[in-house]
DNA sequence: GATGAATGAGGATTCATTCAT
DNA sequence: TATGAATGAATCCTCATTCAT
């Protein structure tokens, strides 16, 4: 249902083969995601990223094919970071519900730090439409299994599976949206403390 | 769920005089919506919605100032659809968690007759910025609006307010996408209940 | 052995619809005869091209759909000039040989006036090798089909065919490189009454 | 046919010091006569031609200056071959038609084994234009210069001259590229007859 | 109103050549 | 000598928008 693994083969692409290299790559990567961020993709130019980086435009080249190419490495790259910041979060003995609020308090802190993340996803959707679903099919994997953990340890009803998944999963990138993104206005501990009140019992008088 | 984006102002913009200017148009925003739809507003050209019109290049802006514009139109249109299915699916006796099982509802099948909405309003982001932001905003506040119903009606907790309808709207984005846009392999009113659940209970084993 | 036909689909091509449009389009190919014959394909630019023809430079791309594209409606085009030039040259009651003299005759006139076609039939085999090869394959062909008619008249050896049919051409190009294109040292008349003089009897002393 | 093409100047160029420098230098050339003979001068690269030989991108100027001057003494190197292989095939006794017949059955037969050369001496015309023009009129200097003997000799007509000689090396030029190059579908002794007899005789029925 | 030709700013991309290691 | 990273000039092509008919 939900693909089961990375994508096979990620591009052999352009690598660096000396450490100096590794260093220019990385500076490309790192102001391409300012460039897209501030500008999204269609309004961003390469020499735009390359200006950031310190670097001359060809050698723009010299790591990545295509600006598509570099917009879905970035794309990897947040991925990445975000499913490592989650793991981070967690800790072993945790409870399925402790879990929930750890990885959504971690999230909205991420997005603070890394306020580009939304409209370079969200762009994905436009420039790079495999990326963009596995970027979300991975993170609902992520969750269920977190769920399916806590369906066999007895906290989570037995029937805990794919939607509701997909629920938190759509919980989480709002309100990291409105409480990351959009305004700062409210304390992510506490944001991370109601969503977990929601997931723990509901939101009615009479649960 | 996705509703009107009423900008400030909406130009007056050239209106059609006749019958026959009024069908042009209509031609016009109706090729707009599956070539947007289809491409993305940034491969997308006048070109192709004009040649799916069936119209001449230079009459497309007969009727539209720019591209810009009649993709606003799109998305107010689209807009307008969806208030009125969302309004006619609420009843006046619904409790408060009955009403958000029929949006959520109504919701997931109008996104399976409208695929095309998902990538409109989330190529609003980049388009017309002040549109999107307008556009969750306003749903948010309309959901927020149907739980201090609920609390009012005592049905809901008191405590309940804008984290729940970010969180409730981030929910039903999501299940439309994963359900209703990627595959249709799960009946609605099923995810409709299993969504409901969460909300009336959350997920704990021991509510 | 030899390609029988005339390429069966010339690309639909941008077609003008209107006189003036037509009109366009013939001064961009007039202007890339110019431009190619002076410059060659690689150091020839759509500039160059637009600024001769006096048109803007978005104009061409009204028109063709590459740098390519009307490279190669210019050799088939030069093609058809040589091929209408040869014909008119020729009359019905003419014997083969004095058929060919005729031809070879109207080709260094040709070619006096029109230099640019060395330049663009001899890059073609970079540029459009399948254009290249189709212009000298329909030259061989319409040049057997002379020796054919001359043989069937009992003007020709008859076991005169595809050799003989390929060392005029190469006589005739060679001709017109030395003596049209790079010198007009001679009278084109005596070039080929010379030639044809080869033709007819050889070049040994006892024939 | 083809013959070496001396640039006035031979620059003195990068000679190496080393034999290790001279077999890096020898696997350039030979690389780059598979690439420009593959793709041709424009589409072919520098990164092409060291990959190919197994250097580093650098070590290609180490011993060449530009791109220009490797591909001139390519065809310098080639020239050498065909000089070579074509005084090898004649013979001092020979008549004069007999000379040519050798000459062009050696040449259809280098062809065949050199494939790569109708593209380089052609590709010449846009790269080395005076190289180009240099080798043809050699070429046919050589021709003449053999008819001259032959006319001498008696065994020619006594006008025979430059018409004639640029008459052969076409015929010949155009033989090879029709038998040796596009299609080896016939033999070339019995081409290199074919041609000779219409040198002895011509192709009139009554000569 | 309808048509389609004309316009030109804007940017991605290539690759020969230079240079630091 | 060998290596490969760095450089940037050069140009093709797109397409929203304007305009003449």
């Amino acid at each position: 249902m939900i693909s089961a693994t990375e994508t096979a083969k990620d591009p052999p692409a352009k690598q660096p083969r000396t450490e100096r290299g590794r260093r220019t790559r990385q500076k490309l990567i790192d102001a391409a995601a300012v460039e897209f961020g501030e500008k999204g993709f269609h309004e961003a130019s390469i020499i735009g990223i390359t200006g950031r980086a310190g670097t001359a435009l060809g050698s723009f080249y010299t790591y990545f094919d295509s600006k598509d190419e570099i917009f879905r490495s970035l794309v990897k790259e947040l991925g990445d970071m975000v499913k490592t910041r989650a793991a981070a979060a967690l800790e072993p003995e945790q409870s399925a519900l402790e879990a929930e609020r750890a990885a959504l308090h971690e999230f909205l802190e991420f997005s603070r730090e890394h306020k580009e993340i939304y409209r370079i996803i969200d762009e994905s959707e436009f420039v790079d439409p495999q990326g963009y679903r596995h970027h979300y099919e991975r993170t609902a994997r992520r969750i269920m299994e977190r769920l399916a953990h806590g369906v066999a340890a007895g906290d989570l009803r037995s029937d805990v599976g794919e939607v509701e998944a997909w629920a938190i999963m759509g919980m989480n990138v709002f309100l990291g949206l409105r409480f990351s993104i959009w305004a700062e206005d409210a304390d992510p501990i506490g944001i991370a403390d109601t969503a977990n009140a929601l997931l723990k019992a509901g939101i009615s008088a009479h649960s």
